[in-house]
DNA sequence: AGTTCCATGCTACCATACAAGTATGGTAGT
DNA sequence: ACTACCATACTTGTATGGTAGCATGGAACT
């Protein structure tokens, strides 16, 4: 039996029911609350969800395009494992993005967004004191995104966002583990600094190494679950 | 009126009739058969497949979420525009994703791939002698898959592929007009040197200026086809 | 005991009917 | 002539019934 909370349909217009469908069950599955593997059928999600199967059978389309369930025709649908292969690819392009951005960010980058980049260290900087894991991840991405917006590259950041669904759930799992955000803290600051500074050769080596830290132990949560794993 | 060609149904399963008819309607919009603008209906669309509105109507949501199609709740669907911002995002992040892999690629590259470009290139040769430019693009598409596939990054040459159907459609524009194939093979063939001798400083080089070829004349194609984009 | 076969219940898939929102053209009123 | 209104014919969104394919478990056979 699946548990899925119902969506509140208080606001009139969350979308359609197709949408919040879809957000509300990929937003269960990056959290890992519906964990890899777990079965999904579309009679179950709808009754759950209390709409029609049509908009569930909608959203299983829009999550199997993403890899985030695997639909075997005529035999079921599951929350999909997640593949180390792919970690390691969208491991790969995010780096390969977030330095080229990062070097843009040290050659122009408009004052009010460093500002909003200042503000949300100072947010990191007490996270970290109080231990608040889940506003720290929260911040670690605002920051990176803030990145993308200032060099007018959002669009790159949605991309990567929608493709790293996977390296996202693994992410997750690595809080869950091992919440040393100290070193993280440290090297956001010491890139902003950069970016004032105008040291792309600083920024970009920085970058390269904060975000080696986030599948440094994938091996290590392979083993501790190894059910998630493909 | 829109012209859809049916589709050909002979093998007994080429997928299921969702899959047949979301794939060769993104076919024909890449190739833009079906212009930008053009306005499909879910019925229209489904009467000229010969199958129900629900396959049609999933083929549609796939594309929504690849921005291939715009779909307006109650007010129809529609090819949608080529953004240009997006298209310079898109280039922007093929480049740092190809250099990265090209650089790779002087690191460590297969035997049995490189053999394989060589064929390629000669291909090339012979089609650019021949002016056959349908031909010659897909010879370019396999050139640098097989440089992914040899770094062992097909999944980021996937993603990009997805990602990159704008600026596809762009580049058919761009080749329906301007077909001087000669300078992207010579390129190629520099490229395919420089990752024999291992030089990763040309070879990125090379491939810098290779891709910036793509978009250089995009304000051209915007005013030659103002109707096609946003 | 071990193997083959088939009934049963499950699944995703598809077709169809209905509901609800929107653009359009004609009409009545000013 | 112009404007406001409304019937109508579209559109996408949703619900539901039926179909085909697959897994499972039990029965029949060797």
């Amino acid at each position: 039996m699946i548990e899925i909370k119902t969506i509140e349909f208080a606001r009139p217009l969350a979308g359609s029911a197709g949408n919040a469908v879809y957000a509300e069950l990929k937003r269960q599955i990056v959290n890992l609350e519906l964990p890899p593997g777990t079965p999904l059928s579309e009679k179950e999600v709808s009754v759950a969800f209390n709409v029609s199967r049509t908009p569930v059978r909608e959203s299983f389309v829009r999550l199997a395009q993403e890899d985030l369930v695997l639909v075997l025709p005529q035999r079921g649908t599951r929350v999909s494992l997640i593949d180390p292969e792919m970690v390691l690819e969208a491991q790969f392009m995010r780096e390969q993005l977030e330095r080229a951005v990062v070097r843009l960010a040290c050659r122009d980058f408009p004052e009010d967004l460093l500002a909003e980049l200042n503000r949300n260290l100072a947010l990191q900087k007490e996270c970290v004191q109080r231990h608040d894991t889940r506003r720290m991840f929260e911040l670690d991405e605002a920051f990176h995104r803030i990145l993308f917006e200032g060099c007018r590259k959002l669009g790159t950041w949605s991309v990567i966002q929608q493709m790293n669904a996977n390296l996202n759930r693994s992410r997750i799992l690595w809080l869950s583990t091992d919440p040393q955000w100290t070193p993280l803290y440290e090297q956001h600051r010491d890139m902003y600094e950069a970016i004032v500074r105008r040291d792309e050769a600083k920024a970009d080596r920085i970058m390269q190494e904060h975000l080696s830290l986030s599948i440094a132990n994938l091996p290590v949560l392979q083993k501790k679950f190894p059910n998630y794993f493909k």
